[in-house]
DNA sequence: GTATTCTGCGTCACAGTGAA
DNA sequence: TTCACTGTGACGCAGAATAC
């Protein structure tokens, strides 16, 4: 039996672009840089991708309170970026929130193909969910030892040690997509923690 | 003594720049 | 090309300061 396929992707702004990893068990069978969302799509269709691991925040923050989901990784000393309202990114003059509108892009774009996860137990078919690569690290170094300052070596070793060979990833852009695709791995076998709710939308972190 | 408010720190991601 | 550093933006947390 083939090994499940799964990707990461990692977006970025408009001058650094999306980095996609398509992982076949412990093996990288694809890898795109700088591609739009119709590329990675195109690609993770044509390999039978089954799960993808995206580095975009998939709902905007509604109201006064930030996402549920964050709030929650917080009290578990795990930060993650805040994500605004999307009237207040719109309003931003600085570009600031570009990459988060390209985030929004990606799953506007895999949206029919790849449903965003909603949190039920089970993963039917294929599925698309929102991750990040800081809290993958702190799940599996800990919260104590995962260090944004020693991203670099921490999130390859994390790779390294689950069998994930890193050297054909030159970037630390294709690192954390890569990451990304270990924890759509995760999530297909049940293996995860998830934090938040419908409204705010789910992040999903490998649970060990 | 208790409750509330303020401040500083640490976290992430990004862009931009300069050095190796 | 890659890496390191700085500044931006918003948040949560812990401890200090203030008010009652």
């Amino acid at each position: 039996m083939r090994p499940t396929t799964v990707a990461g992707i990692d977006v970025g702004g408009d001058r650094k672009g999306n980095h996609l990893v398509v992982l076949r068990g412990t093996e990288i069978v694809s890898h795109l840089g700088s591609a739009t969302p119709e590329q990675m799509l195109e690609r993770c269709r044509a390999l039978e991708v089954a799960a993808v691991g995206i580095d975009a925040p998939c709902r905007w923050r509604t109201g006064a309170a930030g996402r549920l989901a964050e709030k929650a990784l917080a009290r578990q000393r795990i930060f993650s970026f805040a994500t605004p309202a999307r009237e207040t990114a719109i309003a931003s003059k600085s570009g600031f929130y570009g990459w988060m509108f390209n985030g929004e892009r990606v799953y506007d774009a895999f949206g029919a193909h790849f449903p965003l996860f909603s949190g039920g137990e089970k993963i039917n078919g294929r599925v698309c969910f929102e991750t990040f690569p800081h809290a993958i690290t702190c799940a599996f170094l800990g919260t104590d030892v995962a260090s944004a300052k020693q991203k670099g070596p921490q999130r390859r070793a994390i790779l390294e040690r689950e069998g994930i060979a890193t050297a054909s990833l030159t970037s630390i852009d294709d690192v954390d997509a890569a990451l990304c695709a270990l924890a759509a791995r995760y999530l297909l076998e049940g293996r995860v923690d998830t934090y938040g709710d419908e409204p705010g939308g789910f992040i999903v972190v490998p649970g060990l």
